[in-house]
RNA sequence: CGCGGGAUGGAGCAGUCUGGCAGCUCGUCGGGCUCAUAACCCGAAGGUCACAGGUUCAAAUCCUGUUCCCGCAA
């Protein structure tokens, strides 16, 4: 089975070793009388490489590092719409086209090529969440942003219309206290690249997928994160606080203003604990700073956390901050930034 | 050469502008106190101030070059 696989961030590599290791390859190193059992990528599509990182060099993309390591057919189009772009792609002649976060517009003429008309198996998709909820571009932040208890992946059909594809497999997949975007991304991509290769070799086996229509009635979207939405609004909730800072993580990473500096927050969890503190203002510093600080009446109850978190007051609950971030500087600890900023109770996050 | 910040005992930082004894919060080691402790008290070790060159009576500090790290951008 000739396979296009379509993928371009660290969200799609697991996908593409998962096809690699059940036996897929360059066309040209496989033995002929394999090629109709297992899976023969014959082109990778990839984003073009752009100015990334420190310095803004051109960078390659995940999966073209990938492609590159095992030799496959890679292409690089700025956009599916040229004729002759579609001309290449005609041209490899594949039965089936898997994207995982291609980031570029599939032209319908495209998806024309994988149709039943063709004689082709189809195009799917790797979407990271429970379809019909949160189509689109930041699902994952969106799950973890919503405090959503659960989320998932769907492998789905790919049509026109943004993730409207009919379903063909999902897996779930629990988010917790402790999960970042980061953390779920990781656990999603495999999850992922299980269902795919599930599908792939059910095609293989069947010829064709069962899907099932998504519930329009329960559709929603998670639309790109905005960089205004990373700045800490301390009335809030130290629930919705910790979720903010868990969804910003590890991109764009939730900010706030200590000593006027825009300091970043990379991890927080959420306490229920009344105070009268003005929201924003520092409670307690546990272990590390407690001779140079005021006993405070919570620090006490507060000591079973194993380490040291600094302790601000929301507009309801209590913040605990065990990772941030000074400008220029690099993420530490909580226990490291009160020892290096001699931070006291009293002081305000704004 | 896209723009900005940084490198100082084991960790995190101040000191640099305005050159003049290497400092802070921890950790480590030794001793003390305590029913006990990540608490408290006393003491000690530990530094080529990223690297190279320059200016100066004197450089962590000023000048030049290099390396590495962080942020912007995605």
């Amino acid at each position: 089975m000739k396979i296009i696989f379509a993928g371009t961030p660290e969200f799609a590599v697991p996908a593409l070793q998962a096809l690699l290791d059940a036996g897929a390859g360059h066309a040209d190193l496989m033995q002929d009388d394999l090629k109709h059992e297992k899976f023969e990528i014959v082109m990778v599509l990839t984003q073009p490489d752009r100015p990334a990182g420190r310095g803004m060099k051109l960078q390659a993309s995940p999966v073209k590092q990938l492609a590159l390591q095992h030799t496959l057919n890679i292409f690089q189009p700025e956009s599916l719409k040229p004729a002759e772009v579609q001309a290449e792609i005609a041209a490899v002649n594949a039965d089936v086209m898997i994207v995982a976060a291609y980031g570029l517009i599939i032209p319908t003429v495209v998806l024309n090529m994988f149709g039943p008309s063709n004689q082709k198996l189809g195009c799917y998709n790797i979407h990271a969440s429970l379809l019909p909820r949160w189509r689109g571009a930041a699902p994952i932040h969106r799950s973890i942003l919503a405090g959503d208890t659960e989320t998932g992946v769907t492998m789905m059909e790919v049509v026109p219309a943004l993730d409207a594809g009919n379903m063909i497999s999902k897996a779930v997949v629990k988010i917790t206290d402790a999960d970042t975007t980061q953390t779920l991304h990781d656990k999603l991509s495999l999850q992922g690249a299980g269902l795919m290769l599930q599908a792939m070799r059910d095609l293989i086996a069947n010829g064709k997928l069962p899907s099932e229509p998504q519930d329009e009635s329960l559709v929603n979207y998670a639309h790109k994160l905005e960089k205004a939405e990373a700045a800490i609004d301390w009335q809030k909730s130290a629930v919705e606080i910790s979720r903010q800072v868990r969804a910003f993580n590890p991109f764009p990473v939730a900010t706030a203003q200590f000593r006027g500096e825009t300091c970043r927050i990379w991890f927080a969890t959420a306490v229920q604990q009344q105070t009268r503190a003005k929201a924003g203002e520092i409670i307690a510093l546990p272990h590390a700073l407690q001779a140079n600080t005021p006993r405070h009446p919570l620090s006490n109850s507060l000591r079973k956390f194993d380490s040291p978190c600094i302790h601000a007051a929301c507009g309801d609950g209590v913040l605990l901050i065990s990772e941030l971030q000074m400008p220029g500087g690099k993420r530490q600890t909580a226990q490291q930034f009160m020892q290096g900023q001699h931070v006291k109770v009293g002081e305000l996050f704004a």
